[in-house]
DNA sequence: CGGTTTCTTGAACGAGGTCAAGTTGTGTGG
DNA sequence: CCACACAACTTGACCTCGTTCAAGAAACCG
């Protein structure tokens, strides 16, 4: 018990500096009921976190730098589920496999949490429970979102909704340093390439936005982002 | 540490009891525990069950029929997210406010549970909180798979996926009675209304199904519908 | 530097949307 | 039982938005 105090609390500390901003509670979870923080993980952009289809042995948090899950077709094109930044939560499942891979989108770190079963888990400590309940409703709503966006908008409006949820996250002010790249944009948005370009150029056309570089993205009229999504 | 977060994020946690059956049991939730099971409530087909914006002060469980739950647009469009057929459970919420409204799409019938405030951690159920879990994991894959459909999938390979997973839900064989209208469908699979209806008749003409009413489809070859998928 | 990757832009094409007309199905009242 | 009205569905013709294909510009890096 000692030596699991010790490990809590060196990756506690790990864990708060990178959580600094988080939008959600900032406590770690407790090294008990059901859940072992591993050391943290580097990986290097475009490295593999898991695949679709590994066993799913544990969940992850973000300390730094940004993660994406994505699904790949059998045409070899792929759709991003969601990207997530720091001190946010992702590779739940119920089942015994991971059904998305995840991938690191910039240099980034994570920590794993081994899972013993969600049902232990959820049972033994209602701090974890709660604090687990409370990071898969955010997935839900979150997907729900993505779907809304995927269903029944255009381009346009697509990628004002993008920059809007990316500004959101990082509460920085009007200027955003995009992680990913225009393939990962189109793949999140379920467009091409050339359109998200396109459709960037055009709002900067249109002064909505400016790019001083390729990533980095100045909000210059945001009313005018998010009447686009009226 | 912040077992004050923890306690306001788990409210759901501390509001549900005796799902005993995972996955869909059909049992209803015995009157304890936090859960007040109010009376159950019939609604006929385009009733609304509740709104976009409403106090979340229930989750449901469908006794029997279909109920959809949507976003409406400005410009008068609406996306479904979901549809909840016989014993699942929809409308969780984390925040006080229904973030969409939920609709019968046939006659039907569902049992609100309604929460209580942040005060009943108390005399709360371990057992249970698996259950409420694995709904809400259910809800979250159901969205991701969702998400990954709307993204960059033809419109055949959308209402492909549609029929199998409609097919998948009454196991009731290779014939498959919709309880939703083309414009439900369409509003689901993110098309329009004529487009479906096109695609079904061009799977008919390929003999994939057999319309003998606009309602009721036969999967004659189940095998090329999941083809089209790949 | 030169090579590679990422991003932008243009031109032509096509899947799905829009508009419009016609058909089927269903409930109602005579 | 039929006639009518109305909603749901189907089908056709045309058009638009986003894709595809192709080429070039800009950023990155050994």
């Amino acid at each position: 018990m000692s030596m699991s105090l010790a490990v809590r609390d060196s990756r506690f500390t790990a864990v708060q500096a990178g959580l600094a901003q988080a939008p959600w509670p900032t406590d770690s979870f407790p090294d008990k009921a059901g859940v072992v923080a591993g050391a943290s993980l580097h990986f290097t952009p475009d490295q593999e976190v898991y695949a679709e289809g590994d066993e799913a042995t544990a969940f992850y948090k973000v300390v730094s730098g940004v993660v994406r899950t994505c699904k790949f077709l059998s045409d070899g094109r792929r759709q991003i589920d969601a990207f997530y930044g720091e001190g946010e939560v992702f590779g739940f499942e119920t089942g015994r496999e991971h059904r998305l891979s995840a991938e690191a989108v910039s240099d980034c770190v994570v920590v794993p949490y081994r899972r013993r079963g969600f049902d232990t888990l959820a049972g033994r400590d209602d701090r974890v429970a709660g604090q687990l309940f409370s990071y898969v409703m955010r997935c839900l709503e979150r997907s729900q979102d993505h779907s809304l966006l995927l269903g029944r908008r255009s381009a346009s409006q697509k990628l004002a909704a993008f920059l809007l949820e990316m500004a959101a996250r990082r509460p920085g002010g009007a200027v955003i340093e995009l992680a990913m790249t225009r393939q990962d944009i189109a793949d999140y948005l379920g467009l091409t390439i050339e359109t998200v370009s396109r459709t960037l150029s055009q709002f900067e056309r249109d002064g909505l936005i400016t790019l001083s570089s390729a990533r980095r993205v100045g909000l210059t009229d945001l009313r005018g982002l998010r009447e686009l999504n009226a």
